[in-house]
DNA sequence: ACCTGAACACCGTTCAAGT
DNA sequence: ACCTGAACACCGTTCAAGT
């Protein structure tokens, strides 16, 4: 007993990796937490609440952007395998950046950073939300996937690693980017 | 009476629209068309197959790629077009391509084209995912703001023209491309 | 402060039965 | 063939009441 917001979203952030987003019920949850479902609504105003602290720890190891162009590719590869360490983590995170206003999401930070280097305004912004994007888009699909495959309605799968197929768009991406530099 | 699937598909499209995807259920949906709910499965095997029917009809006035690499940013500003033309237009569609092989999706018809013009096959199906996954991703985050807008959670918006994002982003893709062609 | 018990207003889906 | 009626097994959330 004596729930804590940490102990609730590790509990939270396991179901989903067990069985997936779609199976994380409020109910579900407290049951496994040997509680009452509104006990949760101690420690959370809401559902979107939990999901919101979930995201949070899953971007928590999140290094703060620092350096040129050439590092933007890193960072990509360094989110994505963030999002990929639980199911749904670009859904959860997606979600949060959604709500959150641009200055204080995680491509900020990135924008800011090729300001600093040789980036004209415009070109930042588009850079940073375009990597952002190919990010959480590769990361939301192959969650997507997965949840499909384990529902048993997966279409044929070409044997790939996803991880370098996003490193491939990012690569085209910033080449890109490095044209109009 | 007389249900058919078009004019169901074309009432959950109306009711997507004015008041979101969250609030799309069956029994809504039946009560809007006079019914009750267990009438739809008739017509419908599943909630899912009636999205995926929803998902058909917007793709509907997709026309088929055609052309060479600068053909791509017109057509994947008309792919954003038509998921902007409904409400949760690319979540729907984007769960379709998932459940679909990607031979039978609108991404292949692309890395096709692209073959036949100057692009080594991996760089086509790098460009044709990473364009597509640039529409999805811009048009999905549009359509959560929107969500987000309706139910006054929304940030401080930037004003900005969503669909001139894309054309940029799109825009250095490509570049990214001709730069390895 | 922290949780239980019970309720409210919903869901998707199934299936016998009607016409 | 097409739909109703009724049920099953769930949801998120609220709130008085307990401790």
């Amino acid at each position: 007993m004596n729930l804590t917001r940490e102990a609730v979203v590790a509990q939270a952030l396991g179901i989903v990796d067990q069985y997936g987003l779609p199976d994380l019920t409020m109910r579900r949850l407290a049951t496994t937490l040997g509680v009452q479902p509104s006990a949760l609504y101690w420690h959370f105003a809401s559902k979107q609440d939990l999901l919101g602290a979930m995201a949070a720890v899953i971007l928590a190891d999140l290094p703060p952007y620092s350096g040129d162009l050439t590092r933007l590719t890193v960072w990509a590869a360094r989110l994505h395998a963030l999002l990929r360490r639980h199911r749904s983590g670009a859904e959860l995170v997606w979600a949060v950046e959604t709500l959150r206003p641009w200055e204080a999401g995680v491509g900020y930070a990135v924008e800011q950073a090729l300001v600093q280097t040789c980036l004209a305004p415009a070109l930042a912004r588009t850079a940073a939300r375009g990597v952002l994007s190919l990010v959480l888009a590769y990361a939301f699909d192959e969650d997507q996937r997965q949840l499909a495959r384990s529902l048993g309605v997966s279409p044929p799968e070409p044997a790939i690693d996803p991880a370098r197929d996003l490193d491939d768009a990012v690569a085209v991406f910033v080449a890109g980017i490095e044209r109009a530099c």
